[in-house]
DNA sequence: TTAGGGTTACAG
DNA sequence: CTGTAACCCTAA
């Protein structure tokens, strides 16, 4: 009753190569996580990766550790390379891993779309659904060609994807998993996707290990409490530097909003949350507001950048500094389907 | 999560 | 029917 066997396209097994040189073979979830693979490969799983390199291996060297036991029953007709050798692929793949980053860089990807699975047993497609509809959060359901969008909007599926995206939607709404209503689909009731409850988003390990629990009580301090660190730390640096930590600060934003999100999909938590982004946009405020440097960097980019889709900081005058958090994901709380948050600082 | 053995779908 | 590639199961 599985879907219909996916055969591994051309960029697909290029890109394989090309994690395996840059992080060994084996480390097929971290090559899966790689965001300079992760378009490619959006559809695979670590053991389908895990798979084919096998595959590739038995084929590329005809010695395989699988193939071993059978060999000895077969053919010895093969001239070919003696020893195993995955190794032989390296030098070849270097430049097909070249190719793929010059054919579609993809976009440094905000970790706030990638929603773990509530198993990891689902396959890559079904959480892309599942991902493509929560995030799509239209009322009545996405239809195919919205998901399919989405998708192709995030990630860099292959050609074939549209009919795999029929049959698995197919599927799906088959199990139950999701509620078909006039070609619309969306996430029925019961899946735990849509309850954010033991889902545990990746943050970039070690320092942010803080905001993995986002609850009401002590999202606020601990937003703060990471601002004041960065603060400190900002004090003896460079306009670069600043440049850079400021960045840097949106994408520990973005982070904490990502979790934010999760955390807002529970009626109750939502406006706390809210709180929370506005707490943020002030600390970061002041963050700015305390270094000068910061004060050039927004000037050399024409006093107003966006760094990032829902966060803008801008420039108000020669003076005044302004942050704006569009928190979007509390839509299902207010109709208009976001608030905005700014606050605004003499510098 | 990974490695490795086993199973299934598909092409020839 | 046979071989191969994709997929599944499970111990560690």
């Amino acid at each position: 009753m599985g879907a219909p066997k996916q055969k591994w396209t051309a960029e697909e097994e290029a890109a394989l190569k090309a994690g395996v040189v840059k992080h060994g073979a084996g480390k097929w979830r971290t090559i899966l996580k790689d965001p300079e693979f992760s378009g490619v490969l959006c559809l695979r799983s670590n053991v389908d990766l895990k798979d084919k390199w096998r595959n590739i291996s038995v084929t590329a060297s005809g010695w395989g550790s699988r193939e071993k036991a059978r060999i000895a029953l077969k053919k010895s007709k093969q001239v070919s390379n003696h020893d195993h050798n995955p190794m032989a692929l390296s030098t070849i793949v270097k430049d097909v891993n070249d190719e793929i980053v010059n054919a579609k860089p993809l976009a440094v990807s905000s970790e706030s779309l990638r929603i773990a699975g509530p198993k990891g047993s689902n396959s890559r497609l079904e959480n892309l659904i599942l991902e493509a509809i929560t995030t799509l959060e239209e009322p009545t359901g996405s239809n195919k060609t919205s998901i399919a969008m989405y998708i192709e909007d995030q990630y860099w599926p292959p050609p074939d994807f549209k009919r795999l995206l029929s049959a698995k939607l197919k599927a799906l709404t088959a199990s139950g998993t999701l509620i078909k209503v006039k070609r619309k689909y969306r996430i029925a009731p019961s899946s735990s996707f849509s309850v954010g409850k033991s889902s545990n988003l990746s943050l970039r390990d070690g320092k942010h290990r803080e905001c993995s629990r986002l609850e009401k009580d002590d999202i606020k301090p601990l937003t703060k409490s990471q601002v004041d660190a960065e603060l400190a730390r900002m004090r003896n640096m460079t306009a670069q530097e600043a440049a850079a930590a400021a960045a840097q600060a949106v994408a520990e934003a973005e982070a904490a909003m990502a979790e934010a999100e999760k955390a807002a999909r529970e009626a109750e938590a939502a406006e706390a949350d809210a709180e929370a982004a506005q707490a943020f946009a002030e600390a970061a405020m002041l963050m700015l507001k305390n270094r000068n440097a910061a004060k050039m960097f927004l000037r050399d980019t024409l006093g107003r950048i966006l760094l990032h889709k829902d966060m803008y900081w801008s420039c108000i005058g020669t003076s005044t500094l302004s942050v704006q958090v569009n928190v979007k994901w509390i839509g299902q709380l207010f109709p208009q389907g976001s608030r905005t948050y700014t606050t605004s600082m003499m510098i």
